[in-house]
DNA sequence: CCAGAATGTCCAA
DNA sequence: TGGACCTTCTGGT
């Protein structure tokens, strides 16, 4: 499900499929009707991803401009569309459908969004995101110019989309834990090389998280193999310190996990390797300024 | 079987 | 800050 390296996933799976062809755009559901019909029989150029968006372009100045939200899905196969039978599961917003020596066929369901945009509205929604980790020109001092300046808690900052596009609850949770932060630290606490650090750090796991589609942050040592206890079966399906692991033990110190909401989104990490204040240790060079 | 929760965002008060 | 959106899965009856 939907945190930046879906959206990725989608947009390269979408590429390598539907790029250079003419396709057939439907909307069994409805909702997306007039401009499916606008688009049908069109040629798709590519799409591409930021963050949580996913921009599909067609000829003639026209995007296709996606959201999953927290439930959205885009399920791409291969085959024909309307061949031997995927179940007809909930609503499709959007199908689209290539034919010939190797056809395919991609539908979205339960979408926040799904919009025909043009170009400059396109730019307009990109203008309002911060840079995307996943993107090799992301410039990373973009978003730590606004963690340094806010006092908001870091683990508000990570999931605003202005600041960083693509973090969701899962790469907040484990990336917080993996630097030992607490997530209500406020921003303008962090140091420029601990950020820098936490950047660089969620750039690999989220390549990582591009190349088998799960979300797995634990370090080899802390791999079920390695700790002789059972793996995690989850949604996301990944290997997590501290996500949805309320009152569970943590894997590095034996804590319980603890949680709570911030922003209407649930909260995951360990009292103990994420303490609420800073160590001596760290405080130092803040002192000093 | 049904209630509730979920990796997200927007809008109204 | 709380509800709407609209879909799937889980856990408790």
């Amino acid at each position: 499900m939907p945190e930046g390296h879906t959206l990725r996933r989608l947009a390269d799976g979408i590429a390598e499929r539907f790029a250079g062809h003419v396709v057939a755009v439907s909307s069994p559901q409805g909702r997306f009707a007039g401009s499916a019909a606008v688009l049908d029989g069109t040629l798709l150029i590519g799409a591409e991803s930021w963050g949580k968006h996913l921009f599909i372009a067609f000829e003639g100045d026209r995007f296709v401009h996606v959201h999953l939200g927290l439930y959205g899905s885009f399920n791409l196969a291969d085959g024909p569309a309307d061949g031997p039978a995927p179940p007809p599961v909930g609503q499709v917003r959007l199908r689209i459908a290539s034919g010939g020596e190797s056809p395919s066929y991609a539908d979205l369901r339960g979408a926040t969004a799904c919009d025909l945009l043009t170009d400059a509205q396109r730019r307009a929604v990109l203008d309002r995101l911060g840079p995307d980790p996943l993107r090799p020109d992301a410039d990373w001092t973009r978003a730590w110019d606004r963690v340094r300046r806010s006092k908001v808690a870091i683990g508000a900052l990570l999931m605003d989309q202005e600041v960083l596009a693509g973090v969701g609850n899962v790469y907040r949770a484990e990336l917080l834990f993996r630097h030992r932060l607490h997530p209500l630290r406020p921003g303008n606490t962090l140091r420029r090389g601990q950020f820098q650090a936490m950047w660089l750090d969620l750039v690999a796991l989220m390549v990582e998280g591009v190349r088998t589609g799960r979300i797995d942050t634990v370090r080899h040592e802390h791999e079920p193999g390695e700790m002789g206890r059972p793996p995690r079966k989850d949604d996301h399906g990944g290997e997590v310190y501290v996500y949805r692991r309320t009152g569970q033990d943590c894997h590095v110190c034996g804590s319980r996990v603890r949680t709570d909401v911030l922003v209407g989104r649930n909260l995951f990490w360990c009292p103990r390797c994420q303490p609420r204040f800073r160590s001596r240790a760290e405080a130092k060079p803040a002192l000093r300024r």
